[in-house]
DNA sequence: ATAAATCTCGACCTTCTTAGTCAAGAAAGA
DNA sequence: TCTTTCTTGACTAAGAAGGTCGAGATTTAT
């Protein structure tokens, strides 16, 4: 498992979003029933991804939340980097928790498991949401 | 980060076994001090290592652990995939917990989660604990 | 035989992360 | 001003990861 259920759902809500482009704000109530995303954790991932650049929001009567860029031009690469937060905490794909690589990079599995880590977002970073919505469910090649 | 602590400290344990090979069985706290790992959890490990078909053990006076395979015919990838477990678990990327996955590998990100995790062993199947020996800590290419 | 060295086994504990919930509040429109 | 909808931050629960321990079984040395 490389990416943990919240950041499915935070990639799935941007799918969404990407599928309903220009008819409007969408209501979080929406994207959860569409998604099949516990509402209220939903409440916390919309609110994070706002801070992505991604996606935006407007309160009130008829809001809800709308993609700020072009579905193709947003990978999930950008997602998962954003939601997993500060990048010097993983750029040393051998740490385990957080803080800075106590080894300095320069243990015996650093080599290796960052030419995992670039392999990994090589695809992630090739793959854009738009390519998602196209191939949602009927697999894409 | 891909690879457990304790995944990590099992490939330390085989490749301190690898650099030792051909004088005799190494007791469990000779590769605990060598590679910084804590003691009793080590016995853990190696106890669980001894299912892979990697390694074995002699008890008593001058016992210890010893490999029962050339460092050059095991791979990363080897050594995780036995650690991790039941594969069926784990056959579906996306898969969050353990148990088969519910969506029957039909999910949208089904076919993106297994390029990547395919990406990855591919990178831990070529390298081996010999290279692993060879390059310990002075950077390989 | 007996003692010492060493692995073996299973239960146990602690800490951290992940996942998820909730209540009260602020903004926007009808 | 009422309703709708997002906003914020604290809170809880379950599970995995990391690690420890004591008592027992085996082997070798003496």
């Amino acid at each position: 498992m490389f990416v943990t259920q919240k950041n499915q759902y935070a990639l799935k809500a941007i799918v969404e979003l990407a599928k309903r482009a220009g008819s409007g704000p969408v209501k979080i109530s929406e994207i959860a029933q569409a998604q099949s995303i516990p509402l209220r954790f939903l409440e916390v991932i919309l609110g994070q991804l706002k801070g992505s650049g991604f996606v935006a929001s407007k309160r009130g009567y008829c809001g809800g939340y709308f993609l700020i860029c072009r579905p193709e031009k947003i990978s999930v690469g950008h997602v998962l980097r954003f939601m997993q937060g500060d990048p010097a905490r993983h750029s040393c794909a051998a740490c385990v928790s957080r803080g800075a690589c106590p080894m300095e990079y320069d243990c015996a599995f650093a080599t290796l498991f960052n030419r995992a880590s670039e392999a990994v977002f090589k695809i992630f970073d090739e793959t854009t949401i738009q390519d998602l919505v196209d191939g949602d469910t009927k697999g894409s090649s």
